[in-house]
This record gives structure tokens, sequence and C-alpha cells, in this order.
DNA sequence: TTGTAAGCGTTATCAC
DNA sequence: GTGATAACGCTTACAA
């Protein structure tokens, strides 16, 4: 209680008159321990009246479990990742572990990230990303770590959404209005949920028996300014699409505002669908049809992967929570169907 | 480097030919040591021959100092927090610090918060909110912490940006313009920044000879629907301002959903500027007029005052980094002028 | 049913 | 100039 010293395991030993390595195994609910109710009731009084807390570095330097996670994240601003953060937080808080975030583009050398590991600050690393190559030093370090949101063919160890699974829902929602003519704003070269999208989308487009027009696909990466100078290039195209299925929701902004600038009235001349719904996506004007994804879900499943598999085995989940399209003013049928 | 086994002192002091305590001491250049230049040699080549990194849980256990900081947050999602998770964590890593972070209200009990200083897992805690009181065992607890972003009467601890300053910054660019009947879309009761964006709007509007009309001013939480909500009944009031000064973009986004909901034009009819900038607030429609504020700057402020300060002794600083009136299609002047 | 003791990997204070 | 050695606070065989 007094500020500047810490209770310490001796402390509260001292104070219920047993050995320090009783209070531990009290704490830690040792099964094999045949302790007399009393004394337990005892410990236990003097842990509550002494407000011992276990030191976390003793604990982490005895047992080698720090139980914290390392995450990271191309950019905190972005509202993908702070989704995917909130869900692994919450998970990570299920099993008493907090986590360490960091942002920046996951680098090739990954150095720093292997360094928590190697100074045993975090019990695994859950990189979420983003358009770079996995280090070779992560495959080869035997340690915990686990891609979200994007897969690698020669490092099998993540857990994705079904990214060709929104692309279908989306671009059949565009079919269904009567659209035959849909281009794809697709993602930046490099990132793998945008090849997953664009392939997703050309699969949907020819089961519907559309040719899916290399033309009409054009690549933003994504950011509003992205799909706003994407969208400028593609309504120069003719004959122009009336729909666009746009790989990510805040080029859609980017999108929405390009067509609005070129004069092309969203949806009655043009209808967009973007993947990820935001919270005030409703609110925008015109509000945007969405495809909302299981982002939390993400987060939380990584966590589960990653504290629950061996590390050396390899992980390939799609989470498979639902998506949901989420209709709202920027879909509509086309005007000259 | 062999996965599983960990490199330690004893291995690189044997490597080296030398005792322990020298590779620590030349790790850490120990001011006090007085080392042969070419035994240095040999311990920084045994260093880096065998990939020696310290173990944290051991230096953090001997030293009582993690280089972790807790940075706790109302909401991932919120770009405002965003940006200031970001400002933090490039001022910890500059210290050789990471940052443990934590969404959620901070609530009345702030047990979680205070547990993490008690367990020794942060050095000290940056809580950044939120409409909250702060926790009187925070106060009393003796150890590191700092309110970001609020202020409370009776923990003077805090840093926090100039809110009047930008209040009067949005008031006088409407001003300048030509409004006078000039409404507060005010943020939720409770909310720190959200009375001083109040004032400094009361305060301007008093300047500019503007007498600040109370059924002017309405309250709503910093979301869209928030701002959707306000706004809807702001304009059923008459007569109706032609301009508004929002306390916060994300709410700006609902009031312009509300004004065009109500077929009221921005900025002909009405003008909006808001504070807090957005990175894709040039591609919303009608692009947003903002107040940028030096959010990343205050997440730096916040783990550098915490740092370098004594525990007990209070700090109040207001973050002096320029804010910045964005200019852009959101205001006008007044038709009616 | 409880106590003893040996570390975990550092750092810091000495002594040589 | 460098080496022993004692903590830091906890866990866990093993002994009593």
């Amino acid at each position: 209680m007094k500020p500047g010293k810490r209770v310490t395991l001796a402390d509260v030993a001292a104070h219920a008159g047993v050995d320090r390595s009783v209070i531990s195994r009290v704490m830690n609910s040792d099964p094999g321990l045949n302790i007399r109710p009393e004394t337990r009731v005892r410990v236990l009084a003097s842990v509550k009246a002494l407000g011992y807390r276990p030191n976390a570095a003793a604990r982490t330097l005895r047992t080698r479990r720090s139980r914290t996670i390392g995450l990271f994240v191309p950019d905190h601003a972005d509202p993908v990742y702070a989704e995917i953060v909130t869900g692994a937080e919450a998970a990570a808080a299920e099993r008493g572990c907090v986590l360490v975030t960091g942002s920046g583009r996951v680098a090739d050398s990954a150095q720093p990230y292997l360094d928590l590991l190697a100074d045993g600050r975090v019990d695994g690393l859950l990189l979420a990303g983003g358009v770079t190559a996995t280090p070779a030093a992560l495959r080869e370090s035997g340690m915990p770590w686990l891609l979200l949101n994007r897969s690698m063919a020669d490092a099998t160890r993540h857990v994705v959404l079904d990214d060709e699974g929104a692309a279908a829902m989306a671009v059949e929602h565009l079919v269904n209005l009567g659209h035959r003519r849909i281009a794809h704003l697709a993602g930046p070269d490099g990132s793998d949920t945008a090849s997953r999208r664009a392939s997703g989308y050309r699969a949907a487009m020819r089961r519907h028996g559309a040719t899916p027009d290399p033309g009409l696909a054009v690549r933003a990466d994504y950011t509003a300014d992205g799909g706003f100078q994407a969208m400028t290039e593609l309504l120069g195209r003719t004959p122009r699409p009336t729909a666009v299925f746009v790989a990510n929701v805040t080029s859609a902004i980017g999108a929405v505002r390009a067509a609005y600038r070129c004069g092309v009235r969203v949806p009655s001349e043009l209808s967009i669908v973007a993947v990820h719904d935001l919270p005030f996506a409703e609110y925008l004007v015109p509000a945007l049809t969405t495809v909302r994804m299981p982002l939390q879900e993400l987060g939380r499943r990584g966590v589960e992967k990653l504290t629950t598999t061996d590390p050396d085995a390899p992980v390939s989940e799609t989470v498979g929570a639902p998506m949901e399209l989420v209709r709202r003013e920027s879909t509509a049928p086309p005007r000259e169907a």
C-alpha cells in the first residue's frame, strides 16, 4: 500500500507465517498442493491485506513466459487495422495477456520485431499487413509468429479473411441489380488481400457470364487519394462501367469523390461497393454500400492460433465468421438497363 | 543462433574469455569502466558472433525498469486516438521503450491499469480519454501516470491541446467569412475537451461582438450518429444558424449528413467547420474545413513528460505545436449576407 | 501438509 | 583493468 515500497512474496509469507513457496502455489492454484483449508484462508487473507501482486519480471524470468504478445500493423490510423487491434486485444485480455503494439511497414529485415522475441519481451508476434515480404529470418527463428490478413506462399503461418468470398458478394450484389459492365478498383500491387479480392472478382464475373475486361481493372493503394486517382482514370475509359467493385473502403471514399468531381452521379450513373465497413459509412453522402468483414474476429483468431499452436506447425486459416453485404445508397440498378 | 537455445551473458563471457560483468558493463557503456581496447573489441566481437541480446525480464527484475509504457485510449477505431498512439509510439521508440496499449473507457475503478503498474509491467501510464473521472487510487498511488487530452481539476498531471485556441480559429474563420449566427455543435457532457472547445467558442463569439445564443448550442457525443442527431435538432430551430462550429470531426460527418437529409446545402446555406483533420477529409463531399490539431505531438509530449518528470510533481502542459485551419469546401460566406 | 533451496539472466558493489 | 558475488522476486523439484 505504501508508495515506493513494493509488496513481495517474502512480505506476504512473513505476514501469513508460512513459506514463500506456499503463497506461490496457492496463487497459482497448483493442483498437486494439499493444503489445510485454514492455512489457505490465512494466505489469501494476507495476500489481500497487503495488496500483493506478483512481479511480472520475476515471474517471466522464471517461467520464460511474458504473457505479452506483439502486434504490428502498418498504420494505427487505418480503420481496418484498428478493428484488428481491438479484437486481438480482447482475446489477449481473456488469456491474461497484454499487447505490445507497433506500427509501420514490416520491413524486409524484420529485425526490430525479432528482437522483441529475442529479448523475451513477447511470447509471440502477430504481423498484420501489408505489402511486404515475409523475412526469411522469421521462418528460421523457430519462434511463435503469425501473419494476419496476409498470406505468403513460402511461410504458411497465417490467418486471413475470405477475400474471394467478399468479392463474390459484392459482384453478385451488382449483378443482381442488373449490372454487367462492372469494373474493379483493385488494391496495390504486391498486396495479398488485393490479389485475392481481384481473383474473387474475376471468378464471380465469369460465374455470371461476364468476362472480366482487363481494361476495367485498375490498381490503387488503400488510401482515399489512391482511390481518387484510380477512379479518375477509370472514368476516362470508354465505354464506362456502370458499377465498380472497390477493394477497400478508404479508397472508395476517394473513388466517390472522383465520380463527383467528374460529374458522374452515384449511384444513378455509377454504383460503388467496397470491402470493409466503417462506423460512419452510413453517414457519408452517398452512404456507402459495403461488405462488412469480421475484422475483430480476425484479430481474435490470430491470438488464439498464436497461443495454441506449435510454432513449427503450419497454420492456414480463413476466419469463418460471417460477412455481410450492407446495402446503402451507393449502389442501384443501372440507368441504361 | 540455435532456435530454442537462448544466448546468455554467460555464453558470451565464455566465448570472449572474460567475466559476465565485463560484458554487461561494456554493453551498458558504464562510464566508470576502464577497459583495455583489445578486450573491448573481443567482447563486442563475441556479442555479435553469438547474436547476444540481453534478456528483458532479467534486466527489468534487476533495474526495476521495464522500458515499457502503458497507453490507454477509449477506442482504437477513433482516428483521433490513432494519431495519439502513433506519436506516443514514435517517442517511446526513441527512448528504447515499447508501448502496451489498451482500449475501453477508463472505468472509475482503474484497477486494471494500476495493476499493470503494480505488476511492474510498465514504468508509467498514459491515460487518454475520455469522459470518465480520474480515480482517486491513481492520485494516491505515487506512481508515474499522466492524463492525455483531458485534464482534471483535482489531478493536475496532464498534457492537453489548445482546445480554446482551436475553437477561436474556427469561429474567427467563420466570422471572417461574414457569419454572425454561428451555432456550436458541442461535445458530450462531462468531456473535458468538449467544455474547453465550448468555452473557446463562447469567448471568441463575444470577442467578435456576437453573443453566443444558448439556443444555438447543442451537445452530441463524438460519433457520426451523435453529430447527425444534434445537427438535425439544430436545423429545426429558428432562425437557423448560417454556420456551425462542430467540436469533433467524426460528429461533423454526421452533421453534414443531417444537413443533406434536411435539404440544407453545405456550404451555401450552412457552413461547417470541425476540430481535427482526417487523412480523407479532403475527399469527403463536401470536403471538410477543419482545424488540424497536433495530435501526434500530444502523444509525443505525453511520453516525454511521463518519462522525465517526478511522478509527484504536477504537470499541466498545453502542447505548443501549431494548429492549422484547413480551408476546404464546407465553409463559405453566408448567402443572405 | 509445509519448508528448503536452486536457479532464471541481469546489474552493481566490491575486491583483487 | 577485470573478476567474484550478492541480490532482484519468483517458481518448482524435492525434502521433511
